[in-house]
RNA sequence: GCCGGGGUACCCGAGUGGUCAAAGGGGGUGGAUUCAAGCUCCUCUGCAUAUUGCUUCGCAGGUUCGAAUCCUGCCCCCGGCACCA
């Protein structure tokens, strides 16, 4: 009884664990490597649902990997520098580090509770000066290669986290740490240089294994289109500016352009004129708007002519130059060449203030020149109305080759690839970061920390709460310039916390080395990451700065590795129902469950949102742990879904997942029980353990986690109840398939596991966690017999159970006796020809001429024979599975079978007697032979 | 608007041409066990039915001997990007 077994001591396996230092890695083995991590997270206090799926994951494949005979690298980290600690340490008092250490502490203890294979050994956090040493190091590399640079700029500020964000920082124009607006504000800052390896972090999406959408995502945020820069000289002036376009093919449609209120020359095109106050007017509102009010006001174009004039680059026309607030400044060169009559915002823009719309394409080769033109035409097309020669009748590609040479020859224009994406933006006027290791000089400018000099250790005497803390630290900010020892300022910005998290898994092969940030050996060993594992929210920060980061590192010399990680896992939310409004489409705390909807007074039904905080929809894996054990938390998250899908938490679900880990705790005990001699049942279990364990590895080798739990905590189970329901009961079987069983468990409740191993009576190793999983076999065909025969009495049992209801309803009481007709011997032999016809190559539609020249329906017969074949056999002769075919083809006789299992058969169904009989022999009086099949014999019950 | 992923029974969720009325789990149902409840085990869980037939995998068509699966069009949901020239 489950009350009266004493719970699994899961602390004292995870102590044994640790004294023999089971998981700690061994780099320099000669096993093959397998390198398994998880995102490393942000130590806040308090472990959540989402860390434990997230481990659970990691550890199954860690786990199951070192069974497999790899060497595995699976460790466990922190990202602990950022702003919660810092806010903290302003809202609470004290200070982000001792915040910081004691979270982690207690988030360590936490994650260790869980029983997770990691090697504790070469742990890394962020906030630790033997690791942001490195960071400051490789800032200095690239400071003198040129990758890092500092600039003014317009960049994206926010107010209420007081520090400046990365353009990745900034989602619909709030800041994605505290939603607050972001506006622009002109500030020197330090830049790296992403777009450098814009193409490379492209192409490389072809050559790892990333889920469909985050690929799709970094495609979206790398951006690249493919175009023109096209130069335009300004009239009665010496200046000139260039346009960015992707559809040269338009250009002799240009009737304006359009530059930003903020373009470099803008200023100088109006001076002194009388257009500069609604130049100025524009330029103040656009530059003043938040990045959020301005998406607000997208459809809202205005603009204004400049007064002056540009020259056409081709025609040599004189087109007028406008501003207008929806033309992106950072975006290509911040002005664009204006075609109405083929691109949307043009010809709004044209309508609205009456410029010109001359066609320059036509949507069907031929069609009129001169047709009208009631919307923007924006597809490829033919060109026409061109004003020069040579160029009418081309097409798409071809007419954007046509006018880029004709601009190429005339040097007024030029063929360019342009990125959406921009240079990081690296600077954080905060205090819990990397200190960026430049100290700034009058005389010599900014200049780099040399390396003796690393790490720039974060001063404590710091102010928090006015402004950049490490600016109100006398001790820090004074040094002296490193190049010309003349008095110098240290730089007082931090580095952005992405910096730490781009190549900590680097770091993770060499975590104790003070002297280098890596052994290039070792990484390139060990790199890349083999599988990876974490939320998709880092989609297109985290993930694409760590495989910047790897490029640029080796570009550095220091490794050989082009891809930090080989395949990604993005694991899915977890989800918890919630009070719903079906009518407002809201979803609310849960405190408001039982209550009517305060907008719409409806009552609430439930829906399942993710787990958060303020939705109050979460569950402490604390309180699950204790209440259940964490083996009991771990399967149940493994099994509730795929990795990759969404789950549901269900209190009812995790206690069944309970009850089966008390089923399989009593297992051992229970098998050893028992008591029977050999039968002929112990191959069949031992054949179907066998296959089970093939499928468990195929399971796990595609990371389909919640099969291969399936297998080793369900399908096994079912198994054993079903040979013993057979009359199988020998314990030396028993004790045959334990070792195997208790490894596969082990990957997802490896506490439960070592219970299991420890009683075993040879143990391979002193740990289920340290041994060696066998290689599966394949099953062979003399196997493949047995197995058969056993599914075909259960599929006969599933049928003669269906059967039985609806003919006892007849009979009015319980049937007492089964006569089972097997399927006459000419549909066998029918079902034999065809299959082996099929399996020829032979078209189904031409059996029927075959079966027409068979011996057997040349009888009175053939009529009926051939329609049995259209109507009966076709259909079934595919309705048969591959195990079925073999079946029929071999030598598997139904009678023998059903025979030697008919007193079994008889007692599972009730019956008295079951008698087998041959379809349409002597025997049979049932005259029920028509409805059987091969495999599938009438039953007739009396 | 563009890009990506989806829509399977009461719910979650397998399933990429025949093994599919559709795995597995949850929930529900009936039964065994029990003084009783819980636990545990078993049956059933689209409709009808002497073993078979019918309807069903977002909707509508198509290809095929055969479609949840392939093709076309449409609808809806989720995620991302977005005055990007």
């Amino acid at each position: 009884m489950s009350s009266e077994m004493l719970p699994v001591n899961e602390v004292a396996w995870q102590k044994k664990w640790a004294d023999e230092n089971l998981f700690k890695a061994n780099l320099t083995g000669d096993k093959p490597k397998f390198y398994c991590l998880e995102m490393y997270p942000y130590p806040s206090g308090k472990m959540h649902m989402g860390h434990v799926r997230n481990y659970s994951i990691g550890d199954a494949v860690a786990r199951y990997k070192r069974m497999m005979g790899f060497e595995v690298l699976y460790p466990m980290g922190f990202d602990s520098f950022g702003m919660p600690a810092e806010n903290a340490a302003m809202s609470e008092g004290g200070h982000p580090h001792d915040i910081t250490e004691r979270n982690m502490a207690s988030i360590t203890q936490q994650i260790k509770r869980m029983g997770f294979s990691y090697d504790w050994s070469r742990t890394l956090k962020s906030h630790d000066p033997r690791y942001y040493k490195w960071n400051q190091w490789f800032f200095t590399k690239f400071f003198e290669s040129g990758l890092a640079k500092r600039e003014f700029a317009p960049v994206n500020w926010c107010e209420s986290c007081n520090t400046v964000l990365a353009n990745e920082q900034v989602k619909a124009g709030r800041c994605w740490r505290c939603n607050g607006p972001v506006e622009q504000k002109g500030m020197s800052q330090w830049f790296i240089d992403l777009p450098y390896y814009a193409q490379e972090l492209l192409d490389g999406l072809e050559s790892i294994k990333f889920p469909e959408h985050v690929k799709s995502l970094q495609r979206d945020w790398l951006g690249r289109s493919e175009g023109a820069d096209i130069t335009f000289q300004v009239v009665d002036s010496d200046l000139s500016f260039e346009v960015f376009t992707t559809r040269p093919d338009t250009l002799f449609g240009a009737t304006f352009v359009t530059l930003a209120p903020e373009h470099p020359l803008s200023h100088q095109l109006v001076e002194g004129t009388e257009f500069e106050t609604d130049w100025k007017a524009l330029h103040d509102e656009v530059v003043n708007m938040s990045e959020f009010d301005r998406i607000k006001n997208m459809n809202k174009k205005k603009g204004f002519f400049s007064g002056r004039y540009a020259v056409h680059p081709l025609t040599g026309e004189q087109v007028p130059i406008w501003f207008g607030n929806f033309v992106i400044a950072t975006y290509g060169t911040g002005g664009v060449m204006a075609v109405p009559a083929h691109d949307e915002r043009d010809h709004d823009f044209a309508k609205m203030y009456e410029i010109p719309i001359k066609r320059v394409l036509v949507m069907s080769e031929g069609a009129d020149a001169d047709a009208p033109m009631n919307a923007a035409e924006v597809d490829d097309g033919w060109m026409v109305n061109s004003d020069l020669e040579g160029f009418d009748g081309l097409y798409g590609q071809e007419a954007r080759d046509a006018v880029c040479n004709a601009l190429e020859s005339k040097s007024l224009g030029m063929r360019r690839v342009n990125w959406k994406i921009r240079p990081w933006l690296v600077s954080r006027q905060r205090y819990w970061g990397t200190p960026i290791p430049i100290i700034h000089c009058d005389t010599c400018g900014p200049v780099p920390v040399p390396e003796q000099d690393l790490p720039v250790e974060l001063p404590r005497d710091v102010v928090f709460g006015q402004g950049n803390p490490l600016e109100t630290s006398e001790t820090f900010i004074h040094a002296p310039c490193p190049k010309c020892g003349g008095k110098g300022r240290r730089e007082t910005d931090t580095m952005d916390t992405f910096m730490d998290s781009s190549w900590y898994f680097l770091r993770y092969t060499d975590a104790l080395n003070d002297d280098a940030c890596f052994e290039k050996p070792l990484a390139d060993q060990w790199m890349n990451v083999d599988f990876y594992c974490g939320g998709i929210e880092h989609a297109q920060m985290h993930l694409i700065y760590a495989r910047f980061m790897t490029k640029a590192l080796r570009d550095l010399g220091l490794t050989s590795v082009d891809e930090p990680f080989k395949e990604l896992l993005c694991q899915g939310m977890v989800n918890k129902s919630a009070p719903y409004c079906a009518s407002c489409s809201v979803t609310h705390t849960v405190d408001r469950a039982g209550s009517p909807c305060p907008h719409c007074n409806q009552p609430l039904t439930e829906r399942s949102a993710k787990m958060s905080k303020s939705t109050g929809n979460t569950v402490s894996p604390e309180a699950m742990i204790e209440l259940y054990g964490a083996d009991t938390v771990r399967l149940f998250i493994l099994f509730a879904a795929n990795p990759t899908a969404g789950m549901d938490w269900s209190d009812a679900a995790l206690e069944a997942n309970h009850r089966v880990m008390l089923q399989l705790q009593a297992m051992p005990e229970q098998l050893s029980q028992w008591k029977g001699e050999a039968s002929s049942m112990d191959a069949w279990l031992v054949t179907r353990f066998k296959k089970r364990v093939h499928e468990f590895t195929d399971a796990m080798e595609t990371y389909d986690l919640r099969r291969a739990v399936e297998l080793s905590h369900y399908e096994i189970i079912k198994d054993i109840n079903w040979y013993v329901r057979r009359g199988g009961e020998n314990p030396d079987v028993a004790a045959g398939i334990l070792p195997q069983w208790a490894q596969m468990i082990s990957i997802s409740t490896p506490h439960l596991a070592e219970e299991w191993w420890m009683e075993l009576p040879e143990r391979s190793e002193s740990f289920a966690a340290s041994s060696y999983l066998q290689s599966p076999q394949l099953v062979s065909d003399e196997e493949h017999l047995i197995l058969a025969g056993e599914q075909y009495i259960r599929d006969f049992l599933e049928q003669a159970r269906k059967v039985q209801n609806i003919a006892e309803r007849h009979l009015g009481g319980s049937a007492a006796s089964a006569t089972v007709v097997l399927s006459p011997s000419w549909k066998r032999e029918m079902a034999r020809s065809a299959l082996n016809f099929i399996h020829e190559g032979g078209h189904p539609k031409q059996f029927v001429p075959i079966l027409a020249q068979m011996p057997m329906a040349q009888g009175e017969r053939k009529g009926e024979m051939m329609g049995f074949w259209g109507k009966k056999m076709l259909p079934q002769v595919f309705k048969w599975d591959d195990e079925s075919r073999q079946v029929i083809l071999s030598s598997l006789d139904e009678k023998e079978v059903l025979e030697a299992a008919s007193t079994f058969i008889a007692s599972d169904l009730g019956l008295e007697s079951v008698i087998v009989v041959e379809g349409e022999s002597e025997d049979d009086t049932t005259e029920r032979a028509r409805s059987a099949m091969p495999l599938s014999p009438a039953i007739v019950y009396a």
